[in-house]
DNA sequence: GTCTATATTTCGATAGAC
DNA sequence: GTCTATCGAAATATAGAC
């Protein structure tokens, strides 16, 4: 409200930003229960209560983390919504997911995974946290279908996750994550669309 | 040292497998951090203090239930290293390590999924948590072969997460995930294998 | 925006009676 | 083997000075 907010907007959202930071990194390491807002203040060099001026709550700065994937996963569907159906449109909407995961979205995806009972927890107190493929999945397999089928389109959109949690405790670099993700999907993809084939020919 | 030891024993052994029964259904749901020793005591109508007389701390309760997942897998060790070097060994150990997998293993491995951090940090504390799959990957791939060889044999033998993972939040029935599991490790053992052969090809 | 000081709660764990 | 009572530590969060 001052004629001075620009520069005062600026530095509180550097010192933001920071804050983020620092607790992605926290959260995964030591997990969500076990980082208290102690750690993350004196890392930055400052109190908690200075910390509470930036951010209501714990809760708060774990919404903001998980929110950034968002905007991502809905350009995908977006995108998805104007491809006509074709047998390889599954195999690439996952090359396509793979291909804009940035590093610090795959940092996010980290702490999701490390951290589920507590996103679980904050999705059900209605928060806002969606959970993340379930749009896209429907666009290649309904509650008819089979089980098989669900899963196997599950798992296929999914890859970046199975090829993160096996690296877990290696060396093994980010490109090399995203390209062991890319020759999942491809052959994942082959068992989703023929167990799709399978349901429909049943019900035919 | 009385001379009814053998009921008193008996009772005290259901209360201990009561325990650690609770105990994991909370740890999975809520998470360990989230879980309190009051949580496990009132769901089996008791008080904290009767519980420590059955566990020493919450991180013993932890890591009695970790450790029901290390027998099966020194079984599978012993196999495998009776086995002669085949192309097909890799997948043939995969489906090995699927088909004795039961229900209780199965959410013994969602626990230590959704509770890594605090599994790390006893790992490093040097309690006795040793990590999975580490000596059988060993005996496919070593430090020379390539990042992509070793990422893949690690995801090959760890399909069941994969598919644990992708049905989280679906009603998807146990059977079907192994049997995804299954079929996604035949897969995954080719690309591993031709990965592997990439890298001998290269070093001669 | 950051600080000191503190309120309030909850946790893991122990002591000792029965 | 289970209880009551309690300790001490650590957590989230707030109030108010600067």
């Amino acid at each position: 409200m001052s004629n001075s907010i620009s520069s005062e907007r600026r530095s509180g959202e550097e010192t933001r930003s920071q804050i983020l930071s620092i607790a992605l990194k926290f959260f995964i390491e030591k997990g969500y229960e076990s980082t208290s807002i102690r750690d993350i203040a004196e890392a930055l060099g400052m109190t908690k209560s200075s910390l509470y001026y930036h951010f209501r709550s714990k809760e708060e700065i774990l919404i903001n983390l998980i929110q950034l994937r968002y905007a991502q996963l809905e350009e995908l569907l977006e995108w998805l919504d104007n491809q006509p159906m074709a047998p390889d449109l599954l195999e690439r909407t996952a090359h396509r997911w793979i291909d804009c995961t940035t590093i610090e979205r795959l940092q996010v995806m980290i702490l999701a995974h490390t951290n589920q009972p507590v996103i679980l927890r904050l999705r059900e107190t209605g928060q806002d946290i969606r959970s993340g493929f379930q749009d896209i999945i429907n666009r290649f397999v309904d509650n008819n279908s089979s089980a098989e089928a669900r899963l196997l389109v599950r798992m296929t959109l999914d890859t970046i996750s199975a090829a993160l949690s096996a690296s877990r405790g290696t060396n093994i670099d980010f490109s090399e994550i995203l390209n062991v993700a890319r020759q999942t999907a491809s052959v994942l993809s082959n068992l989703a669309v023929g167990a799709i084939s399978a349901d429909h020919r049943q019900s035919s």
